[in-house]
DNA sequence: CAGTGGTCTAGACCACGTT
DNA sequence: ACGTGGTCTAGACCACTGC
């Protein structure tokens, strides 16, 4: 056992789905006959579905069975609901450079305290990014986040994954995330950086992100070209409704 | 009891953070004094848990306790993650109309039989709608939905609420949506009817809509004036990573 | 070290689908 | 009627926080 017996289990099923064990449509063994497989019991098993659930890799039905989404496969390897950086989100698959546009400190404005939960009088870093996927302008990133929280970013930093960097020297953990999605006309920025004309459209992603004790690490605005990426979310319901 | 005890012990939370009995920053009382509060197990307190914590209500420190979201009192109103129908929405709060722009039924398009899981022999409804909001243009929704499984729609559902159909009429249980946001340059219908000029942008969603044992209903294309409304979305952690 | 939340169990009963 | 998943319990042990 690496975590916990459920989220082990609800790994172990995954793979099953991912190498075609389960395939889409078909009935996952009742959780008694999980429970016996696993030799646990059907509360743990039934914790384990709900991680897949709350993914949309399966479907339940009340007296009938938990089925394979049609989705399944495909949302394995899909980026969805991702607050991850644009660094990890890409590893592997294409060359990300960075080039920092601006970083310094300074003291937050009045809408930079509020998202961030600070007095105006505690330092931020201002970090403006400009990222290329393989070469191509990708993206324009402003992160404002608290020097209090995250400490000790260099430019060498900035370079790699800020995320990678919370996470694993800082080692924070990351909680939540609310993020506002909206279309915009391109300023001058994405004028000058992402090649924009005055017709090319600009997807604007704002976001505050929290550790996973509550405290906001980071409110953030993203902007892409419109033909650079979109932004693909799932929605799973909790309760019933 | 309404529903199940843990649902019913999360609305009740839900609504002491509500009326700020329990205040942003807060501890709740512990799982065990809350077990008796409500005359029930530890574990029912933590399904109940789950739900607050699913919807960023509360954030959960092991060791430590359950504290209420900054964000909580802000979330309780927010429209987060939503993907009921227009109409719902902004229920009570401006006045919603409706101009069926398109409305017939034929045989799906490769793409189309693909999403809603059909075969190209299976007739669709396709509607195109146009969505005023207190009288001003606020997006042009085209769906696809097969015949099969949403049935006997008529002008007069068109000019209401089709979520409202499904769920109260027809009695189906929405399940699950996938969804990709994305800014496009605006067509000759977004000219047309949303008033666009060429360099006003346009947020598509496009999506589909499940049911809860699966079955697709909907898939959709819903354009907006850059201007007019934005996607919120939030994102929890399920499992630790 | 005391108190908190996180995980797990074995068994019970209920609600629902299917046959 | 039977088998499925959904809810619930009482109690146990572990992991973590904070004094």
């Amino acid at each position: 056992m690496v975590i916990s017996k459920y989220i082990d289990i609800a790994n172990i099923v995954k793979q099953r789905i991912s190498n075609g064990t389960y395939q889409a449509g078909d009935a996952l063994p009742g959780q008694k006959a999980m429970a016996e497989e696993f030799q646990t019991s059907r509360v743990t098993i039934q914790r384990a579905l709900d991680i897949l659930s709350s993914s949309g890799l399966i479907n339940r039905r009340q007296g009938s069975g938990a089925y394979v989404s049609q989705f399944g496969a495909s949302m394995l390897d899909a980026n969805i609901n991702q607050f991850i950086g644009t660094t990890k989100l890409f590893k592997d698959k294409a060359k990300v450079d960075t080039k920092t546009l601006k970083f310094l400190i300074r003291l937050p404005d009045e809408e930079e305290a509020n998202k961030l939960l600070l007095a105006i009088s505690t330092p931020v870093y201002d970090i403006l990014r400009l990222r290329y996927i393989n070469d191509i302008p990708y993206s324009i990133e402003h992160s404002i986040m608290p020097t209090t929280v995250i400490t000790g970013i260099t430019e060498k930093v900035l370079e790699q994954s800020i995320y990678e960097y919370i996470q694993t020297k800082l080692k924070l953990k990351i909680g939540s995330a609310f993020r506002i999605i909206s279309a915009d006309k391109p300023n001058n920025l994405d004028k000058k950086y992402l090649d924009c004309t005055d017709t090319d459209p600009v997807l604007q992603i704002s976001q505050v992100v929290y550790l996973r004790d509550g405290a906001p690490f980071e409110y953030s605005h993203t902007r892409h070209r419109y033909d650079q990426g979109s932004i693909y979310v799932s929605h799973q319901p909790f309760s019933k409704d």
